[in-house]
DNA sequence: TCGGTATAGTGATCATACCAGTTCTCGTCA
DNA sequence: TGACGAGAACTGGTATGATCACTATACCGA
């Protein structure tokens, strides 16, 4: 234990940090090429694994793209590509606990709850023809469940994507995505699909009708919907 | 030339996944030590490189912890360390454009209308009391800025808190960091303090009442005063 | 001009050596 | 006998050089 608290950072880390200033400071735009593996070794005066190491940390964040054979590539980072991110971390998480999956059910009943709120404040009417635009897709999938379930999600997203908000956007289609990975939470299985459908349309009439509180009360039973019926665990395996 | 679409995947992604499992599995469990580098190397019988990467992957996930000279730990997963995990990237996000910043401020503001809403419905006595506790631990820093804001962060983590969901509390600890961290929709400067103490003062009697609603509109009002004194920028919105 | 191939460039992987920390062992000394 | 400290042994960090696998490009032939 070092009585100091000076840390010696890693040499990678010193270059991780040059390379990210190298792009954040807009020298290398997004889409441009990092110079090779070779060139930042030399240029950095350090050998080859800090380079990689700063590199493949940098291709963790989601900021740069590495291809083999190709030069590293510098990408766009959005909201979407930051949750992603996680992706894998947070399977790790819900698999640890059951605990964990009922917060993440919970947070995302919370969340569905205020979105569906804004989306009946904000909805334009072009934002009302494309959930019913979604609605009528789901609807063209009864009998695929795969395809179902995903036209499920695409109509959550739909609310979601009212707020003009990419952030509520990449966090709906995390949550719902991790949420599916556990066959949990997701209300739907062969016969059901009626059940589903009526509660989007009245969902969609509450937005429609720019009735908040109706259309939280409706987002509610729709998802409370899965707490009854997921007791008793009916055979869908 | 692959006829197909199969992508050759890394070595380094075949023993990152096979050192997931054995930490998932529980083969490894929390605390415990992984074996040395170079014992992994001949276990699986690849190089140095392509168990260093996996290692260095698993570290950036937040599932492991490397030390120099001593082997490597497992780490405990939580919702924290996971939102933890994104901190870099999420700055990088908010760097790129002021765009992103102000989608962040919406979703502080989604999402604390939401939680005091739940705290108001769900504050025990004891919790009253903790809220109170900040609310005068906060009081006692008037004079010294930066602790006057780390107060003012605690206080509504702790309106967080009565949730009693970590999700919950991990999303506000870091929205509120990274918000700091661009100086902005703080609403607190000398001289200022003692709006904001009466604010939370509000909000604490609306929590006390159970009065949703009412919790909900006060702290509406005390964010929303950021945006009329924080620039001449009209607020159309 | 077009198309395919040879070539150079790039990341991926390995082997080896050595440096820089930590942990453990064991002998020394009070 | 027991506390302590020097040093061995172990572990991660870094460097170097070589080689493999993949990509892009320049070149050459039809």
């Amino acid at each position: 234990m070092n009585s100091d608290h000076i840390v010696r950072r890693k040499l990678s880390d010193e270059v991780f940090d040059r390379l990210a200033g190298m792009i954040t400071s807009g020298e290398i735009g997004t889409g441009e090429t990092l110079p090779s593996e070779r060139v930042l070794m030399e240029r950095f005066g350090v050998g080859r694994p800090a380079i990689r190491e700063a590199m493949q940390a940098l291709a963790n964040l989601g900021l740069i793209q590495i291809n083999h054979g190709e030069r590293a590539k510098v990408r766009e980072i959005t909201a979407r590509s930051l949750v992603r991110q996680v992706d894998l971390a947070a399977q790790f998480l819900l698999n640890a606990s059951p605990t964990n999956l009922d917060h993440l059910k919970q947070a995302r009943r919370f969340f569905e709850r205020g979105m569906v709120r804004s989306a009946a404040e904000l909805a334009t009417p072009d934002d009302l023809a494309q959930l019913r635009d979604a609605l009528a897709a789901q609807r063209q999938q009864i009998g695929d469940v795969p395809a179902f379930i995903r036209a499920d999600m695409l109509f959550h997203r739909q609310i979601t994507r009212i707020s003009g908000n990419p952030i509520f956007d990449a966090v709906s289609e995390a949550m719902l995505s991790w949420l599916q990975a556990h066959r949990t939470d997701l209300l739907i299985w062969p016969g059901n699909e009626e059940v589903t459908l009526r509660e989007h349309a009245e969902i969609i009439d509450r937005i429609a009708a720019h009735d908040a509180e109706g259309a939280e009360a409706a987002m509610v039973r729709h998802l409370d919907r899965s707490a009854d019926l997921y007791g008793p665990r009916p055979s869908t395996g």
